[in-house]
This record gives C-alpha cells, structure tokens and sequence, in this order.
DNA sequence: TCTGGGGTCCTCGTGCGG
DNA sequence: TCTGCCGCACGAGGACCC
C-alpha cells in the first residue's frame, strides 16, 4: 500500500481569526502585529499580501508599504482555542496527526477508501465549524504535501505524486524546499544552482562538498522531492524559553539582572504549569550590533524553581558581561530528560558551592 | 530595511574517562 | 606510565520554521 500523506495550513490563520470576531473588517488589509517601535508583522491578511506586506517585516515598513492597513495586537488565546477546534476536527478524520504549531499539520491517509473526498469533507467541516479556510496538499511524503498546499493559496487543494511535484516546481528557486533558508540558498547559487531543477540534478559530490556529508546529500534528496513520510503524533518539547526585546537598548547591567529575573518568573511559572523541570539552564543575550551570544550552565539535577533558574542566569549574565548595550535578553531551560522531580533538597544540592 | 518570540535541529570544538 | 583513540556530554553558534 503506497503512503498518503496531507499537509492541511489554515489561511492566514492569526488575521482570519481576528476577522472572524470582527466581521466589519472583513475585505480591508489587516496586520496582526505587536505596537513597540521594533514589533514584527505576525501574520497579515491578503488584502495587506497585495500591497507587499509579509510575516517577520518590521511593523513600521509594513505601515510604509500599507498606511490604511489596520493593525491587530495578538490574542493567544483566542487562537489556542481556533487551533484546538481545528485539530479536534483533523483528529476526527484521521487517526496519524503530526500538529506542526497552530495553523498546520500532517495527515497520514495511508488505507484511507477515498483521501481526496475525505479532506475535501474535512476542509467543508472546519469552514461550516470554526468559519476557517485550509489549504490542502496531498503526496507521497511530507515534503511533496507542504509544497502543494503552499503552491495555491488560499483555500488551495493541490494533489501531486512525487514527479509531478518535480516537474511543476522545477523552475522555481530552492528557497520554496522547507529547509532551505536564505542562506543556504545564497551558498547553492554561488554554485550555480538557482532552480529546484538544478538542486536535484546537481552532482552529488559537488555538493557533499560545499555542504557537507549529512546536508549535502539531504539538499540532493530534496531537489527531487524525496522525504520523510512518516508522521509523528507526539513531540515532546526539549527546551522552553521566554525571551523580550527592549524598545530602547539597556546598558546598566542591574536593570538587566531585573530584566533576566522577570523573564525566570515566567519561565518558571510556565515549566511548572507543563511540569517540566531541566538540568540546562541558558540565557541568551543579543547586543546593539545584532550579535547574538548564548551562554549555558548544567547543573547536577532537574529545576523549575526560579530562585534557582534566576540565580544561574544571573550569574551566567555576570560573567559575560555584556560589552555593549543590550536589545534582547532571554533565559531558556533544556534537558528534560529524565522522570525525576525537582525537590527542595536536589535544587538546594545543585546550587554552586 | 533595521529586523519578535518560541521553538527545533545541526555542526563544530573541547574536555574527559575508559 | 605514557600515548593514542574513541565515544560521550556539553557549550556555543547558526540556520531554519511558524
């Protein structure tokens, strides 16, 4: 039995809930974004689309490009609560889900009767539901199915076998392969290749070479639309972080002690609230030139006390020193592992002599 | 043009113990 | 006792994704 699988992406998921609630901006370019002077665009709708707007621009070149365009600070909540309508629905028509964030997810239809007719339903019941759109991509693995349903959005339903997917997107640049970011397709160009047709028919040495003998051939498998085909239900989280941008760059090193504090606080409320305690205790620190720095500390047994985490991060933050203004502190707690619980007795033995 | 927040995964270097 | 090798854990940085 050949393997199906569908990649389902809600349309602009963030703005086409908050149009849902507020039906009266419905046809109008709206931004779902933060207000601080160095907030992003985290989704904009397809009427913002039209005039150049995208997600990750800077909120202030997006009102450049759009002045009319109305802007939506984000409700998490709101779209949790979307989200799980969304998925409680996708679970409801198959049983193998991989839920990729909010707004998508993988489909395992393998030994499904009819895969087009059940997400064609599935697609009809999340719009009659939740008043949602989705995209659909179906394929032979995960890659082929995500490429498709990005191919003709919104409410896209492309159905594509793995050479059909070679041969449609042949002429189109790397760049529209999930895993190849910007760089990387910066490297593959100053090796001439600049289509997907170039990237699987590219010699495989050549680029083992330039990329290595894991990338390389990863690149070459993907230039031809071979990929995992395996959905995975459960992923357990390996690291939780909270992190903020300051709206004016902070140099005195006691406010950023404070600062690093807070973000523990909620860190911490967050690890206990999923019961989640790490050894790996990090903070990461990104100056005014842009350069980003990370420092890290393991300690002898789990934490999710934040006299502890704030402690280590504190101390981390003190030897660094930060030689330059700060616009972004974070701390992060990984390593998991492991089923023991935290005790007062453990974190008090971890702590440094 | 002036770049968020929360994640995952990979690579590379290094130190350490067997 | 010394040296080399190997695997592992850890730390740091970076690319990428939604």
């Amino acid at each position: 039995m050949s393997t199906v699988i569908a990649h389902l992406d809600i349309d602009a998921f963030y703005a086409s809930v908050e149009l849902l609630r507020r039906p009266e901006l419905r046809g109008r370019p709206v931004i779902v974004s933060g207000s601080g002077p160095r907030a992003v665009v985290t989704t904009a709708s397809y009427e913002a689309r039209k005039f150049g707007v995208g997600s990750a621009m800077p909120t202030a070149r997006a009102l450049r490009l759009c002045p009319e365009a109305i802007l939506i600070p984000p409700d998490f909540p709101a779209y949790r609560e979307a989200s799980a309508a969304v998925m409680g629905l996708v679970r409801g028509t198959v049983e193998e889900v991989e839920v990729m964030g909010l707004d998508e997810a993988y489909l395992d239809l393998t030994g499904l009767l009819s895969p087009r007719a059940s997400m064609r339903r599935l697609i009809r019941q999340i719009k009659e539901t939740t008043g949602l759109t989705a995209s659909v991509g179906v394929g032979p693995n995960k890659l082929v199915a995500k490429v498709a349903s990005d191919a003709e959005k919104p409410a896209g339903f492309v159905v594509l076998t793995r050479e059909q997917a070679c041969a449609r997107f042949a002429g189109h640049p790397p760049r529209l392969v999930p895993g190849i970011g910007a760089k990387t397709a910066e490297r593959l160009e100053q090796l001439g290749i600049t289509t997907i047709a170039q990237l699987g028919a590219a010699d495989p040495d050549v680029l083992a070479g330039a990329f290595g003998p894991r990338q390389g051939p990863w690149l070459s498998a993907r230039g031809r639309f071979h990929g995992s085909a395996t959905v995975e239900p459960v992923r357990e989280a390996v690291s939780e972080s909270r992190e903020t941008t300051f709206d004016v760059d902070v140099a005195d090193h006691a406010e950023l002690e404070e600062h690093l504090h807070r973000l523990a606080e909620q860190l911490c409320r967050g690890l206990q609230k999923h019961e989640r305690a790490g050894r790996t205790i990090a903070i990461k620190v990104r100056l005014d030139d842009w350069t980003t720095v990370t420092r890290a500390r393991t300690i002898a047994h789990p934490t999710n006390e934040v006299e502890h985490v704030g402690q280590v991060a504190r101390e981390l933050l003190r030897e660094y020193a930060p030689p330059r203004p700060v616009r972004l502190i974070g701390v992060r707690v990984a390593s998991f592992g492991g089923t023991e619980q935290p005790t007062i007795e453990t974190a008090q033995l971890a702590l440094p002599m």
